[in-house]
DNA sequence: GACCGAAACGAAAATATCTTTCATGAGTGA
DNA sequence: TCACTCATGAAAGATATTTTCGTTTCGGTC
């Protein structure tokens, strides 16, 4: 019977009415203090208990009687009077504690990977890199820029955007975006065709290029000349110096991170890139929301019937 | 001790989620991808859960069934589906996890972009669900999996990759890595041209669909051809049990967030398969080192005079 | 050295908890 | 509408935990 249900209570109050509430990670203090006043065999589950909290919380009661060489008694002795109503509770414990020591270990990621790292530690140092990518570039982008951006684009009557390679793929990413809520948006990865639309634009359209070193003259050409058509230019680049901004009405700074060889520097500034653009599309979104809310609905139903059933199994 | 893995079913299947041992942090993840796949009542036990491990750890399978109005088999049932034994594991888990939130950092309080939400909160909001979304895709990928993909594709004669729409921006991510270190690799994003194209792999040749559904048509298509091929078959989804994993020697999970009108489901599952993507990708630079060292070298250089003077001024 | 009392200890019973089985009913597609 | 599948919970069946209780061990005393 329960009748704790309030919710959003004060969480892990368990009340009860007992004196000792459940020690949290003080455990292997408590066991120091405890230890005199323990018998031998429950100082053998102790000691078990403090040396290897997550081995020992893999284990039932009778595992650890057996593993300390004890009785299940005694090991529901020790649980109490280490200050838990029973051994389960202790077993609880032991597992937050785990996990405790577990994360506390994490943040030692040198950040630089090995070609002999093992595959976990490649993902888990790929993530943190690129989480701190994002977190660089949200940190140093300009919200002005950024909010003018957005404005240009929301009311252009077309937009062309320019990238090459990886940059390109970005490009398309955010075509693709602006097109689903019903703006015109074209991604140029073939310079020639990108010149050859470039010169069509006029003001009031927007012209958007990405390139992380701002020196790619593929995608410089091109804004150049939207720029001198009187088209509303921004560029999307790492190097907020370079010649791309020359031409550029908006500069939106993208993070670069260290990169090592088994990291290019691509792969960091493609999803700082992506991050910026998804900012845009947002932005963008809700600018023109009353028609973009239909749109995104119109598409994402055009699409359904393109999966399978809305369950798993089909 | 039960040996209950009953669900083996023949042929080379990669075991659509039952590969996975316990999770500790991606928890919540997990919730979030299982929970299409989950019937109602499995659902509210889920999100009761996530909702509040901590709570939830102090109650017993009879607790729990009763405060999510269900019975303790759902409840033991759903603790399988987040791949726990039984609900005892996944009550350690839930310790854990609690353990975690409290001494770690600040709850994380993640509010949907509302239509006129300022500029500067859009940026801070979409880099922290984007930074989310790579912690939990670490937290959940099966590096057993992700290794055993790796060595297909170090090995390959071949790659072919699919993905349409937004995935198919990653898959030809994916794809130029590849090629920028050396190993052939196509994407394809015409699926007639895809299934065309499949029929001609064969044994120690890859094929990789990425559909974040799993139920893309397109997308699986090509992939069963080249896996009744005798392809080695990689798939990279958000939805483990989805139809994409029948034919797939190698299941890679996205991780799903939440989504909102203004945060559709491609921007996150976009960010979670591009970090799989990208440890696809080292993981193979590392062992093809020897080769990839200098074909990425090589690349660069290549490039180099592409881009203006090394520096920004030119 | 033998004996006594108290505390420690573990075997096994008692209880709580978890897991499985199975019948039922809701929902679905033909 | 009917047959069928699948989700669901009640209750039976297994495990794990707690309690009980008798045996063992230890320290001291005669």
């Amino acid at each position: 019977m329960k009748e704790t249900f309030a919710h959003a209570s004060g969480g892990r109050r368990a009340g009860g009415g007992g004196t000792a509430p459940p020690a949290p990670a003080a455990l292997a203090a408590k066991v120091r203090t405890l230890a005199p006043s323990m018998t031998r065999s429950m100082q053998r589950v102790a000691e078990a208990v403090a040396g290897d909290p997550a081995g020992c919380a893999a284990l039932t009661v009778t595992g650890l009687a057996e593993l300390t060489g004890t009785s299940e008694a005694t090991v529901v002795r020790t649980a109490r009077l280490l200050g838990y109503p029973g051994y389960r509770d202790l077993r609880l414990a032991l597992a937050g504690l785990a996990a405790q020591q577990q994360s506390g270990r994490a943040p030692a990621i040198t950040t630089d990977i090995a070609v002999d790292d093992p595959i976990a530690d490649v993902v888990a140092k790929l993530a943190y890199d690129e989480q701190q990518t994002l977190a660089d570039t949200a940190a140093g982008l300009d919200t002005g820029q950024l909010g003018a951006a957005v404005a240009a684009l929301a009311a252009a009557r077309r937009t062309d955007v320019y990238g090459i390679g990886a940059s390109g793929l970005v490009a398309q990413d955010l075509t693709q975006k602006l097109l689903r809520i019903g703006l015109i948006a074209h991604a140029h990865n073939d310079p020639h065709l990108a010149v050859t639309n470039a010169v069509q634009l006029r003001a009031g359209d927007v012209a958007l290029a990405i390139t992380h070193s701002g020196s790619t003259g593929d995608v410089i050409e091109p804004l150049r000349a939207a720029f001198e058509r009187g088209a509303t230019t921004v560029a999307i680049t790492g190097r907020p110096d370079s010649p791309v901004t020359q031409y550029a009405d908006h500069v939106l700074t993208t993070s670069t991170s260290r990169e090592s060889e088994l990291r290019p520097a691509a792969m960091s500034s493609r999803t700082s890139q992506l991050l910026v653009v998804d900012c845009l599309f947002v932005g963008v979104a809700q600018r023109t929301y009353d028609s973009a809310a239909p749109a995104l609905a119109a598409s994402y139903e055009a699409l359904a019937h393109r999966h399978g059933g809305s369950r798993g199994r089909p």
